[in-house]
DNA sequence: CGTCTGCCTG
DNA sequence: CAGGCAGACG
């Protein structure tokens, strides 16, 4: 397809029709690039993880170093054996269950330890009161156990201690109105939740054996066998995350039980019948916030009236749960299931969106400002932490009853994709950040690439050509320095091509380094730096030739760059990436 | 026509 | 980097 130089340059500086030849290139492009895949591949097979990182054969120093300076993410890589897997089950369970454990108390009792320890001596009661939860934790763990236990005698007794136990208490104090056939189906409940959890539990087991067993040894990958470990750090996560949202749907339930109906004085509520004039206060102040803001999404700031008293999160929540090398305590079953069925790279889009409908419930205008900031904020912010003070759990995410109960499954289930996964609408500063890092690489990204690149994003017409956008106004710079560059040599006097070349140190490196990896944090792969000579080389003999006189002259040199596009590696299609 | 692309501008 | 524009498609 030739191009045409015509009318619509006169008034223009740039070929308008560079996109023909570019267009008519992809295909070749696509030839091509298979190809060099193919060769890579090949030569790879064999190669250790150093020499294959970037596909070329120099001695400089860095190429002994790894593609990715992670450290900073990467947790030492334990054994990678069942062991470790119990191990976390164990230590996730454990820390579960003494959550339920005080969760249950905290429900039951109202007593919390704050309050405990700031009121008068109360020594004794809490002596009693810690046996009663020991007794009570008992319980639930019998009945879970499916044990041939009577239930209602043990609730009745549980009861029965609570009572004797109300009796110090100096106020509100409530008769328990709740049905026993109510504890019977929490405990039928929390049954099924362990059961599910099980097999959850088992068929990730399975899975994960049997990719350890197909994968024992590494195999050679763009960066050293990282995406063996990358596929690791996801089950391993994953597995916690599974462990932690089933545990979480048991508090969950029993959080929501016992309060149900919060927007009622708690006359009626049993759970609720031993609350302190403190807590009384906070309250009050609760239900004033629930009125004006009753179905927000909006992660509301924890302050102590929104906390479950007594309530710790097992473990820290303020961990990114982007980030592999962590485990995440998440909660998204779908996740899970997802994983099993597509493995840990399949793009997750198929889930919904909820970063628009949280937004679109925390309006600007909202009164507490500063949490819809601070969401908005995570919502753009791939890999934010999530920080909540002293490890307290926001009542929110344990869908406390300012929440409409019909609406609590559907707001936890995209709460949690959400958390999970950030499912995005829009492109973050991250995605940017993201897609500059993958330039090193490529170019001239397909949109195919791009989307299985992009795998937390929701693609729509709109968000593929922002990302090609970026994409075209890299090249732009790129281009722009490297002509810069080019001229500037001409005029130091080079004449040979051969006189050419890009180091790390090189001015136009520094550049461009600063362009696409301001942060530094990233190890560019060597070969950019080839290309990035190549580019440099062309349009150095380009205008010492006086090519530039033609208004195209610069298609001829996209024209052999968009060849030299090399994979990018599959790190990059973890959604946790950065 | 709508879509895509590159160039230019702010 | 995004918006706007113009040319090139199908």
């Amino acid at each position: 397809m030739l191009m045409t130089v015509g009318s619509g340059h006169a008034h223009t500086t740039g070929p308008r029709s560079e996109r023909a030849p570019e267009r008519s290139l992809s295909l070749k492009r696509l030839q091509s690039n298979r190809f060099l895949r193919l060769k890579r591949t090949v030569t790879s097979m064999n190669l250790s993880p150093a020499e294959q990182s970037d596909g070329c054969e120099g001695n400089r120093s860095e190429q002994m170093l790894p593609c990715f300076r992670r450290s900073a993410y990467d947790e030492p890589l334990a054994p990678y054996n069942g062991s470790v897997i119990s191990h976390l089950l164990r230590k996730t369970i454990h820390s579960k269950l003494s959550s339920l454990d005080m969760l249950y108390c905290a429900n039951e009792s109202a007593a919390t330890d704050e309050e405990q320890s700031g009121g008068e001596d109360l020594s004794v009661d809490v002596e009693q009161h810690l046996q009663a939860k020991r007794a009570r934790v008992e319980n639930i763990i019998r009945g879970m156990a499916g044990s041939h236990g009577d239930p209602e005698r043990d609730c009745e007794s549980a009861r029965s201690r609570r009572d004797k136990r109300k009796q110090k208490l100096p106020l509100h104090q409530e008769p328990d109105a709740k049905p026993k056939s109510s504890k019977d189906e929490e405990c039928h409940k929390l049954k099924e939740q362990l059961q599910s959890m099980q097999r959850l539990l088992h068929q990730l087991q399975e899975k994960i054996s049997h990719v350890y067993d197909s994968e024992g040894e590494p195999k050679p990958g763009f960066s050293g066998g990282s995406s063996v470990k990358n596929l690791q750090e996801t089950l391993k996560c994953e597995l916690t995350r599974t462990v932690s949202e089933s545990i979480d749907s048991v508090f969950k339930k029993l959080a929501m039980k016992p309060s149900a109906s919060p927007e009622h004085k708690p006359s009626q509520d049993d759970s609720r019948s031993e609350v302190s004039d403190s807590e009384e206060v906070s309250r009050e102040h609760f239900e004033s916030d629930s009125q004006t803001e009753a179905l927000s999404l909006v992660v509301r700031k924890p302050s102590q009236s929104q906390m479950i008293p007594g309530v710790k999160r097992p473990f820290p929540l303020h961990q990114t749960p982007f980030q592999f090398g962590y485990s995440t305590p998440l909660h998204d079953s779908q996740i899970l299931e997802h994983l099993l069925k597509y493995g840990p790279h399949s793009a997750f889009s198929g889930l919904p969106c909820v970063t628009a409908s949280l937004e679109r419930s925390s309006p600007d205008s909202m009164e507490h400002s500063w949490e819809s900031v601070a969401m908005r904020s995570k919502a753009h912010h791939l890999g934010q932490h999530h920080h909540h003070p002293a490890g307290l759990v926001p009542v929110d995410s344990l869908c406390l009853p300012h929440v409409k109960m019909e609406c609590a499954d559907l707001q936890s289930m995209e709460r949690s994709s959400f958390m999970a996964l950030n499912i995005q609408e829009g492109l973050t500063p991250n995605h940017l950040k993201k897609a500059k890092l993958m330039f090193f690489y490529t170019r001239y990204p397909s949109s195919n690439l791009l989307k299985n690149f992009f795998p937390d994003v929701k693609f729509n017409r709109c968000i593929t050509s922002q990302l090609i956008k970026w994409f075209s106004n890299f090249r732009e710079f790129y281009y722009i320095q490297m002509e810069k560059f080019a001229r500037q040599a001409i005029i130091d006097g080079v004449t040979d091509v051969k006189d050419i070349s890009i180091t790390r140190e090189s001015e136009l490196f520094r550049a461009l380094n600063m362009h696409y990896n301001k942060a530094n944090d990233f190890q560019v792969p060597d070969r950019f730096l080839e290309v990035a000579e190549i580019t440099l080389q062309e349009f150095f003999s380009a205008v010492s030739l006086s090519k530039d006189s033609d208004p195209s002259w610069k298609k001829a040199i996209y024209k052999v760059i968009c060849k030299l596009d090399s994979d990018v590696p599959e790190d990059f299609k973890s959604p946790s990436y950065l």
